[in-house]
DNA sequence: CGTTTGATTGATTGTTATCAATGTCGGTGG
DNA sequence: CCACCGACATTGATAACAATCAATCAAACG
């Protein structure tokens, strides 16, 4: 592993000592460490927090750099705070899933496996705030809320993944590369960033692997959206939403 | 709602009273009421567990009744304990999926949506220990060992609808059933039944809808692991693993 | 019995994968 | 500076695999 570990100079909390802040509803758009948004969620006096603070590493990556390999023993979990990163499993003949991207504010580590299922990789340069997994399980102990968050959040992420399974059992490749736009999209509203056009960091080869179709289909199926006016693309790697109905009535059975 | 409701008449909790009974490893194997499953796991004194167990209800459901009908407000949450239930999910011009087969021990409930994104029916006649969010939550507030159970089994359930997106999206229709059957045998095998037959209760469509596949391809799968000596099938629902070798060769992807 | 439901098999079609070529952009070294 | 190279994207031609359409069969059921 290459991996350039750094200690996390922490910032300031912006929780008032001891006083309970209303958990933000939408846990997508937590953009900062886990520890950071545990402390506001669970009201923890600014002296505990801090001292959570000071467990996290803060760990940087440059693209195309692994953060973790399939069939290494799980070492920790991480939170996302910058970049983007993809979730992949590759079979001996080559075939490759991207089982999801990681952005901003996403959680990785919620597996009941001892090892890791999935490697990860930077798609551009990112920085994760990361938890050995004994540090993990002591912060679990001392902080129920925290448990109840991770829980609350893998429900969100298994609700997600169980949407995808739709995409690729039954929907034709319009209907996923939409629903993958939109859903693109509703993560940049989140972030509460502009949703009418959307960035792709990845590559069209790693929207295929996610998509479950081949590069070709899934540059033609671009193409066919252009065409109908759905989708305006300057550089492959942005796309403005042009018709929004359009789209969203191909991704319907996505929700 | 046409489902019948009938109190739990609670048979003797098989833990001895305060004492710490350790965990069984795997969850799955689990085929009692969650409540008596937290009983044990959580230690509590007899009588706190049987103020748990007040809470349950006990439900039936015939063959092709629904427990829960997609975009329904939650109102539950299940643990199967007897039978066998589909997680389907159907588009307006037929399309249908499929999520999952749910089994003894199952638990069901992990969502993060205010409302169920997916209808539950009976496959055959089934049982279930149920409890209202309410109670859930309260249980879980009292009770953190509960929340720490649900979390890992929220996380195993994650791991296996990863791996059912390896299968949709990159095997093909002999690898997709061969990792279907061997799954199927695991299951039976944590029930500490023999593995080498596996009973089938649903049928070829829903095995279509649950592989992406139609009921033809999924026929013609079976004929052909019948033909190379993989397999052999009495009647539809009854399959013998012939050549575990090849299946688990076939399903190498899924792990 | 006639009817319905589910499973299997065969014939044909069609969508997407595969194979192949071209284009574009960025970086690098002569 | 510019020619070259590699990675990525797009487009076209063809092929293959699974879907569709259709028929038969068996078992369950009123």
């Amino acid at each position: 592993m290459s991996l350039r570990v750094l200690r996390h100079n922490g910032a300031p909390i912006p929780a008032p000592m001891g006083e309970a802040v209303p958990c933000p509803s939408d846990l997508q758009g937590c953009s900062g460490c886990l520890v950071r948004h545990l402390a506001i969620c669970a009201a923890l006096p600014l002296e505990q927090a801090r001292t959570l603070e000071a467990l996290a590493d803060d760990l940087r990556l440059a693209a195309g750099e692994q953060l973790v390999r399939e069939g290494e023993a799980r070492r920790g979990v991480f939170t996302v705070t910058r970049g983007a990163l993809r979730r992949i499993r590759l079979l001996p003949d080559g075939r490759r899933l991207v089982a999801g991207f990681l952005m901003p504010g996403d959680f990785i580590g919620f597996s009941g496996a001892s090892h890791y299922r999935h490697s990860i990789e930077a798609i551009t340069d990112s920085a994760l705030c990361a938890f050995s997994m004994a540090d993990m399980r002591t912060l679990c102990n001392d902080h129920p809320a925290l448990e109840r968050e991770l829980l609350e959040r893998a429900c969100v992420e298994l609700d997600a993944t169980r949407g995808n399974l739709m995409a690729l059992a039954r929907l034709n490749p319009m209907e996923r590369l939409a629903g993958f736009l939109v859903d693109m999209a509703q993560r940049r509203r989140r972030q509460g960033q502009d949703d009418s056009e959307v960035v792709l960091p990845m590559t069209r080869t790693d929207i295929a692997d996610y998509l479950g179709l081949t590069v070709e289909t899934v540059s033609r199926s671009f193409t066919r959206l252009r065409q109908e006016g759905s989708i305006a693309t300057g550089d492959p790697h942005h796309v403005r939403l042009l018709d929004r109905k359009r789209l969203d009535a191909l991704a319907e059975a996505l929700d």
